[in-house]
DNA sequence: CGTTGGTTTGATGGAGATCAAGCCTCGTGG
DNA sequence: CCACGAGGCTTGATCTCCATCAAACCAACG
């Protein structure tokens, strides 16, 4: 993890205006500017431990994050995963309930915990925004939640595409034609209760009814949207 | 669903030193009665319906509600439950992205969205305490996907009577030796992603094993915590 | 007393977990 | 430059667990 003292940028941020903190006047943005800093992470770095005290917050700038935790056998389960302008962090909890890693090489906004929260207080409009955030975030979760309900493999893989492909699109109403992935098969068959090979027999699936189409092990190509959602049920 | 003109009765409130409202002081809460008014479900009427616009806000206050969404074979999927203190409503959505339903008898606090909004802009504390409602809404979720994410159906279960029991407890540390499911088989089916019939064969099969005993159809004691906490794993 | 909604139990088949190889890609070092 | 190894991915064979279909049970209630 390379920590940069120097000021951030908000100026040339590239979620400036989609961020919590795009709440702020450029007053306000200074100051909060001031007690943060930059962070890199290569993919898989981890930034916060399950169990470690007084976690930071954070704000994903480019990048992507997974929050997971191990279970007993040491498998691991994904919770969520955290995008470009997600927030990461737990102003309310003592200690980190879960692992927060990067899963492709990563920049953000580090703030220590204490002082964010005065911030907080004294900025109302960055309370609010954080709650919006907040409600999003569960939005998603419960997204997740439908998905992993699904009982059959092929719905879950197929929603799972499909909403890979909608948050890899720059409009926010047409899924991506072409996009990576950012899981491995493993992490993907963590994320949906299913096993790697599962995962792996059900892309095999969908390549062969001419779905999608594979361009090396992380590369995904729809070449039918509409059928793709229908089978997501 | 009946609604009560008369003013709330914030002195009396169950829930007056849980709920979000409690960050306020007595004049500010005076200002937020004044808005509310109070609601009375039975179980199985509807609070909100998914597509409805400009959802309310409401605070539980005793009883318990299920957010949940149906798929297109029109089976149920339970997304969250929600018990006394809990906050439903979705602040920042214009059209309600779920179902919520009473699954007891409950009495909660609505407020219009548009006024409630209004305070929660004047009133900071109130966004705060918002902001850690939800954000431990974010945390039962995860929980949820968690379990979800297990991959037999008897930790599913397990680990879902472990949750009931702990919500059940007066205590936060110690589960309910005995308490009632608020959800028929059916509705812990949509929320573990099992059938009916596979919840109800890990039933008696934790009971077989001695680890609970049933009474009646919802009834559960716990004779055997630990082991149900291994079982869930 | 019959009906209805929820629950339990049984029998069967199929989807996915598990076990086991083999393959592809990339990075490292000889 | 090629060999090698390590991860990650795919594919196959088998077996287990759960969904499905079907029927009976139970309690509450009109």
């Amino acid at each position: 993890m390379v920590t940069m003292r120097n000021p951030l940028a908000c100026e040339a941020c590239p979620v400036r205006d989609r961020a919590a903190c795009s709440a702020l006047d450029d007053n306000q943005r200074h100051e909060l500017e001031s007690i943060g800093r930059t962070v890199r992470l290569k993919r898989g770095e981890v930034l916060f431990h399950a169990g470690e005290e007084a976690p930071a917050s954070a704000t994903l700038i480019s990048g992507a994050l997974k929050i997971s935790s191990l279970d007993a056998e040491g498998t691991e389960r994904i919770l969520s995963l955290v995008h470009p302008a997600g927030f990461v962090g737990e102003m309310f909890a003592p200690v980190a309930h879960h692992d927060v890693t990067a899963i492709a090489d990563s920049i953000l906004c580090l703030f220590p915990a204490d002082r964010y929260e005065k911030v907080v207080d004294r900025f109302p409009r960055l309370a609010k925004a954080l709650l919006r955030r907040s409600s999003e975030d569960l939005f998603a979760s419960r997204e997740l939640i439908d998905l992993m309900g699904r009982r059959t493999a092929l719905q879950r893989v197929a929603g799972f595409l499909k909403a890979m492909a909608d948050a890899a699109s720059s409009s926010p109403c047409h899924p991506a034609q072409r996009f990576d992935l950012p899981l491995t098969r493993g992490e993907m068959a963590g994320m949906l209760g299913l096993t790697i090979e599962t995962v792996s027999r059900q892309l095999t699936r969908l390549e062969k009814d001419a779905v999608i189409a594979r361009e090396g092990a992380r590369g995904i190509r729809l070449n039918d949207a509409a059928q793709l959602e229908a089978l997501a049920a």
